[in-house]
DNA sequence: TTCTGGAGTGTTACCGTTCTCATCCCGCTC
DNA sequence: GAGCGGGATGAGAACGGTAACACTCCAGAA
């Protein structure tokens, strides 16, 4: 920068106000200083920016190490949005969900300065750790359900559930059969409550869960239970990978889908339209959560202190495929 | 730091040394000065220290703007590796793998002075950007295919083909067929090599290959040209993603697998043991593939200056499942 | 005894910005 | 014509660390 000042003949205070677009400087005044930066090819020191005005202009991710679909398009929404705002995002993963490493990841990002930090936190334990670090850190939480006192960006799950759920029992089956996600995690308790509510507010029988993981192979296990009942006409899935399951397990029962048996999942994820059948599913946007977990993020930054949490939540919506059908009765 | 120097009767410069862990401290003294910085919550100021040494203990990672499986593996491998190496990992993506957007993306990592940048680059395009950066930053590249001149970390396509197309050869099929990736990625030309190798070895007919995107609609577009010739008994898929699409236009086309067709797919991705059959498929260790990378960086970080690229290749291992058998003739 | 060397500590400069305040010059008002 | 306000610029002090060097001990060798 002193390099840059010297050759335009100028300080580098002005320099600064050019870098900065100060308008106090003369048109032409800038254009020398302009083209002295660009002779030179000079790039200002973000180190040294941050140490002075004590904004790194990056953010921090608290994601979680693990390749389950949401949190993948989550990260890009929230670069992407990053950038256009002038911001750089650093990742710091945590193993598991508790809050030890939690703490420990936020610590990682505290220390390299991050102005503030997106949790990607389907799990109360990340907002908890978060809401104890000891740091006045703006903070956003996405994913997962609403934190009471903690700003949230989230997908209505509950609303997803009652969706899908409707959508089956006005094909005319008499209930839906629910294969849950693991119930401490909020999104998969809400998905349970809205199938819930529905089954109720529409007269029909709740019959009882089963859980497990998010991941087909759960979705197996549990599919392989449900098509041994031949009461069992729709299924309503906690997400497409145990759909992806539940069809395998009920296909090779040879319960024809969705003759037989049809089954909605949630998600929407890439290739749910190419599962046999291609699967009727809810979709939620999570490019769009990372986008406006962002824009709660930065608004956040820019209030005072005591920040007000108002928390956003994004309607899904059903993506009708061919895995539902009315029953063949 | 000042005021933590104060409080354990000592100047900043021995504060500074306790950090450190300079040898030449007297134990009484260090105990002193950590005992004052835990009562004053003290956390160095990693910008600062970033302006003074110009190092910043952050790496960049330019990724794919997309949900591809094998990126999003991989950064989770660098950056649990890069942690316990000590470095926060900050990620710009790119919207399309282009020149500029990669060239814009590497400038912001440089902009906010990361010590070194991995690319995770399937197409050429990326590392010709990385290499005219006007930068001598530490770089290596991990996917896609090897570079000259640029350190890359990478699995043996070709020989993933190559395991893929024998298991079938060997299974008794006259030949195989391919349903490649889009021809402009190194991968997916590479599996096409091993592919069309090991044909030749063994004396087989080669069929044309289609190609397409690595979805799979593109599979279950081009699935269903094969499924209608009756001369097809076994193809082998660019990734798994294709290979589902090709599964459902199969079967969609009364062909039963592995009974009437093999597929052998690749990537071994989290669910493909859940298609309708199981998949059998080659596996690549993408954390381990993002593990050695960071761990190539971290050595040319540290060599002197004209670095020694020195590729790293991991041998890819196939996964039998259900949908590969011998021809039924 | 005197010299030497290294362990332990302090002093000062410097990293590259931004911020605060001072300065200068100009045109305007009264 | 003196006073005044504001635009354009510069000077110097932060910001919070690290690096280089100087200094003071004190033990052991000459």
């Amino acid at each position: 920068m002193r390099d840059v000042a010297k050759l335009a003949g100028v300080s580098h205070q002005t320099v600064s106000r050019v870098i900065n677009e100060h308008p106090n400087v003369r048109a032409e005044t800038r254009e020398r200083v302009l083209a002295a930066m660009r002779s030179l090819n000079y790039r200002r020191n973000l180190a040294a920016r941050t140490l002075a005005t004590r904004e790194s202009r990056t953010l921090g991710i608290v994601g979680f190490e693990t390749t389950l679909f949401g949190p993948e398009s989550m990260l890009y929404g929230i670069e992407s949005a990053a950038r256009a705002a002038g911001y750089l995002v650093s990742v710091a993963t945590v193993r598991d969900l508790s809050h030890r490493p939690v703490l420990e990841a936020v610590d990682r990002l505290v220390q390299h300065g991050v102005d503030g930090i997106i949790a990607i936190a389907p799990k109360p334990a990340v907002t908890t750790a978060l809401t104890h670090a000891p740091t006045g850190m703006a903070c956003v939480a996405v994913g997962g359900d609403s934190q009471a006192g903690f700003p949230t960006v989230r997908v209505d799950n509950a609303a997803g559930a009652r969706i899908a759920t409707q959508h089956l029992l006005d094909l005319g089956h008499a209930t839906v059969h629910h294969v849950a996600g693991p119930l401490d995690w909020p999104e998969a308790q809400a998905r349970v409550d809205g199938w819930r509510e529905t089954l109720y507010a529409a007269g029909a029988v709740v019959p009882p869960i089963t859980t497990g993981w998010w991941d087909a192979a759960a979705g197996y296990e549990q599919g392989r239970k449900l098509a041994g009942d031949p009461s069992v006409t729709a299924v309503f899935c906690a997400n497409d990978r145990i759909a992806l399951g539940v069809l395998r397990a009920l296909h090779e029962a040879g319960r024809r889908i969705p003759d037989d048996v049809s089954v909605v999942g949630f998600d929407d994820m890439p290739d749910s339209g190419y599962f046999m059948p291609p699967l009727s599913t809810v979709h939620q946007d999570f490019a769009e959560l990372g986008r406006r977990a962002l824009a709660l993020l930065l608004h956040n930054l820019g209030l005072p202190d005591g920040d007000s949490p108002e928390d956003v939540v994004v309607a899904p919506r059903l993506n009708p495929r061919a895995s539902a059908a009315p029953p063949r009765d």
